[in-house]
DNA sequence: GTAAACCGTAAACGGTGTAAACTAATCACG
DNA sequence: CGTGATTAGTTTACACCGTTTACGGTTTAC
């Protein structure tokens, strides 16, 4: 099943791994992300990045890419600390682990998440389809949904030009699993990522009271205003509690 | 009470209004906001421009002012086509308008609400305490809460973090009309001002199919969520028409 | 009338993305 | 094995960008 690759082709993948690994260590440390930036530090000349990406804009959409891929296998690690069967609190832990993630490495979040995706660009369009952190989400939730049996929209209570995209979506692609009558689960996802994605956004960006961005209250109390909508029900408080430590986590 | 200005004093004035009006321009022109590009246009030399700010950010910040002061402008006429007394329908009109402006302007919008405030830019912190968007929408919901009465909750139920911000306010900084016991108040429209926020941003960004977008049925499920919160019920449905309509406006 | 404050210019520095022409290494194949 | 094509890289160059410094003129204020 290993790919047999060539010499070349070896060589080559290998130098976009340093091409991303460059970008990231840049973004983490604070720099800019740029394309001499990048060659100077791969001790190469900017015209020769030519050879790998055909512009700035495709060295962006790349390491986005790379990132997106990168983060959700920390949102899949947060969610791996609760039990196989506890869904709920899978979710929970993985969403509170975007946020961390987020806040933390600002600059990666904002080149994979806050960077407008312009119409034309269709290279871009094609990866975000294969946007891994929506997959994974997108996922957790189908199998909350068939766990705790949570109400979903029919297809034909909804604006039918959402039930037009419901029936064939194109993000997040990988859909396969949900029964075509089951589609309207698609429309709670998508204003649930919506949810998610707007708060988190909006405390990077910190347009707010810094006192509240701290706190994290903005992210708890949207997040416990989405249980009750998923059927996960706290009697004990313990998906409370589990959300606030999380949160509490540094 | 017309200020006295000096020649001078006018001169510089004046100054500073063509160059936010030409920033303006460019942008909306699809053209990037530089410094350069600012001072050929306005037939001055690049460096004349510190004259009037002093980086490149100021002059980012200077003009995310007053577009923000402009597009409130836009809420407000949106507003006014409902009648003096119709709070609910002039939040509902305000808020569409505030989507529909940022649709249509991205950079504009971009510049004004997803430019990231750094911890340090004083400067940028202070006119973002003034952001005028920000006290005409916290206006409007302390209007319709004096008119509807809907559930505020009580500061010491709440984050005693999030009960300290609500005491000692920084954004938005208009808070005086709100008695002390009722400041729980401007919880609500935090939450309320994060999920229009981050829905429209989200919109904006792209990160997402675009028929969903064209649809505004992400935008209309987040007001409709909103409206039993702020005790606007709809029972002949003329405020979920009013909604749509307005959404369909271009 | 003179000194200070102000507005603007010219020149320069170091940074950016990108295009073209060229060189050297590597591969594929007869 | 040798030759021709493909590839990875360089050099040079251009047009932008923000910013600093030193220098003129105007306008104001005393």
């Amino acid at each position: 099943m290993t790919e047999t690759l060539t010499r070349r082709e070896r060589a080559r993948e290998a130098t976009y791994a340093e091409i991303v690994s460059t970008s990231r260590a840049l973004l983490q440390e604070g720099s800019e992300l740029s394309l001499r930036a990048v060659a100077g530090r791969m001790g190469i000349t900017p015209p020769a990045l030519y050879r790998y990406v055909a512009s700035y804009q495709e060295l962006v959409d790349l390491v986005a890419f790379e990132i997106d891929k990168s983060a959700t296998e920390e949102f899949r690690a947060a969610a791996a600390t609760r039990a196989e069967d506890d869904l709920a609190g899978q979710l929970i832990c993985a969403a509170v682990a975007f946020r961390r993630w987020a806040l933390r490495d600002r600059a990666e979040f904002m080149v994979a998440f806050a960077n407008p995706v312009a119409e034309s660009n269709c290279v871009r369009r094609e990866l975000l389809t294969a946007s891994t952190s929506g997959h994974y989400f997108n996922d957790l939730l189908v199998r909350l949904w068939r766990e705790r049996d949570f109400p979903r929209p029919d297809l034909d209570e909804l604006d039918p030009r959402i039930a037009e995209v419901m029936r064939d979506p194109i993000y997040p692609a990988d859909v396969s699993s949900i029964p075509a009558d089951d589609r309207g689960l698609l429309w709670v996802f998508q204003q649930a990522w919506a949810t998610l994605y707007g708060t988190v956004t909006l405390e990077v960006f910190g347009h707010m009271d810094p006192r509240v961005i701290d706190s994290g209250e903005l992210f708890a109390q949207m997040l416990l205003g989405w249980m009750p909508r998923l059927a996960i029900d706290d009697p004990d408080g313990r998906y409370t509690a589990l959300l606030r430590s999380e949160i509490a986590r540094d």
